[in-house]
DNA sequence: TCTTGACTTAGACAACGTCTAATGTAGGAT
DNA sequence: ATCCTACATTAGACGTTGTCTAAGTCAAGA
């Protein structure tokens, strides 16, 4: 992730200490926090982060390709810092955790042409969805 | 969809005239629209009906089965009254309108048993994004 | 027809996200 | 090293979507 930084200067970032602490805060362990998540813990390492900079930055994150934004119930959004291999998620039903999995096949394969409607499609998104080792014994 | 109101009051439900003219426009095409959209078209048939009460039915119908509840983005959840026959989505990027869609092929299949973290895999969610033909000409 | 508990209503409230105008600052220019 | 300025940040208003509450209404059984 400290490569990241580098990236984002290539590209003509400032790199200002609110997106470094973003940044720092989406690395690490693989868990998908929410905007308010980030901006929680943001805020330790700089308290007067404001919480439309965390938007903003996540936004910029997600359009220059570095995290992925995941919506997988109506909640708030989660943002996966791993974007850069393509993969799939696996959500308990129960308290809500995600794992990343990475399904065997091509899954476009699946959708006949006469299924597409005359849509061009460009992504297929997989939630598989059950209990997790946790929740089904409690 | 005339059978439903039968089977709903079989359950116990009171067949009021706000049920009723959200039953109506949840039968008809297969459009899936938002609580706002259900909202406006029963108010069109019954002005005075309020804004909470069509949030109570849509959820008491998703509850009971009748409809499904599908959120492919982040913003508003869409009512699918299409709940009985397994099937997935086709939304576009553009404009979020859905298609149902029926991929062929086990779908579970793709994830192996290594993948699954000791979750037991109940159901999956497939959504395919891309560009409705309206969309990709306008 | 009466009664009652389920249903509906308006509007306040909550969660999540966006926008704006004022202020601050990174980093190139001098 | 200092200055300049365009880009970044901030607080807080605002927007959208959805939930809750207290008071009034009504379907349907007695």
């Amino acid at each position: 992730m400290s490569d990241l930084l580098e990236r984002l200067r290539g590209r003509g970032w400032r790199l200002t200490s609110q997106r470094r602490v973003v940044a720092e805060v989406l690395d690490g362990d693989h868990v998908h926090y929410t905007a308010d998540e980030v901006h929680a813990k943001a805020a330790e390492l700089l308290p007067e982060i404001s919480r439309a900079t965390v938007y903003n930055t996540l936004g910029e994150l997600v359009s220059l390709g570095e995290i992925m934004e995941v919506s997988t119930d109506g909640r708030a959004k989660r943002y996966d810092p791993n974007a850069h291999h393509a993969h799939q998620h696996l959500v308990c039903s129960q308290c809500g955790t995600i794992r990343d999995v990475h399904p065997t096949g091509d899954l476009l394969a699946g959708l006949p042409a006469e299924e597409r409607f005359g849509f061009q499609v460009a992504a297929v998104e997989v939630t598989y969805r059950g209990l997790c080792p946790g929740c089904s014994t409690a």
